[in-house]
DNA sequence: GCGACAG
DNA sequence: ATCTTGTCGC
């Protein structure tokens, strides 16, 4: 059985990063495979200098009332580099989620999941990582193309090589669309209708904003004799 | 070789 | 992601 260290080497040559998205691609599974979808919750990160706080918000799924809030704060030590997100990151997530009381039957990571090059997005990495099921969500394409939708609580299929890996969802009017993708052990259709189930208006699905809100707050709570 | 490129 | 004021539009 694979381990966190096979996920998130400590050897970060390019073969090596390479390698452990492979391993994560391999092992996801893009088919619902979860219980009675309870708690919902929705992860960011934010930074500070050289510190990176990852924050995790959990909620009701029925209510969209919040029930759990942890954070982390580590040390970055990756760059980022498009496509390899999950290496800069990954660990800080991991370090938040270890400290959740209530496991969520679903986290919403910001960031793609399968409709990445090497179908490895942090949320998928992080699925995989966890074994927890993962939904992705990105403000910005990464790869892969479709039509754009035109009215709100519309979508579209994200195609990539001939194949879907996700969807393009306009959330609100007058927003900008947002891409939405399995992560791990979530279906297609699944990481829409529950994304869509979670929009209250805005622009962002309820878990993904929140976390933002939470980590982006969480800034100025950090003493400066903290940083580097 | 050129352009694109999550957060 | 982050640095940042006002400003245009619903």
């Amino acid at each position: 059985m694979p381990t966190i260290s096979d996920f998130f080497p400590s050897d970060l040559s390019r073969s090596s990063l390479l390698a452990a998205q492979r391993l994560v691609a391999e092992r996801a599974i893009i088919e619902d495979d979860f219980g009675e979808l309870r708690l919902i919750a929705g992860v960011d990160q934010s930074f500070m200098n050289d510190k990176i706080i990852s924050g995790i918000v959990v909620l009701e799924y029925d209510t969209l009332k919040v029930v759990e809030r942890v954070h982390s704060i580590g040390t970055v030590n990756f760059p980022y580099i498009p496509t390899f997100l999950s290496f800069r990151e990954g660990q800080a997530i991991v370090s938040a989620y270890e400290k959740l009381k209530k496991l969520p039957d679903i986290l919403m990571v910001d960031g793609a999941g399968i409709n990445h090059p090497r179908r490895a997005g942090l949320a998928t990495h992080i699925g995989v990582t966890l074994d927890v099921p993962t939904i992705g969500i990105t403000k910005r394409i990464l790869c892969g193309a479709g039509k754009e939708p035109s009215r709100a609580g519309e979508a579209s299929p994200l195609i990539y090589k001939g194949e879907q890996i996700g969807w393009l969802l306009k959330s609100k009017e007058r927003s900008r669309t947002i891409i939405v993708a399995p992560g791990h052990r979530v279906s297609l259709d699944s990481s829409l209708s529950i994304t869509k189930a979670c929009l209250c208006g805005y622009k962002l699905p309820e878990p993904a904003r929140l976390a933002h809100e939470y980590v982006t707050g969480l800034k100025k709570e950090i003493p400066a004799s903290f940083l580097s």
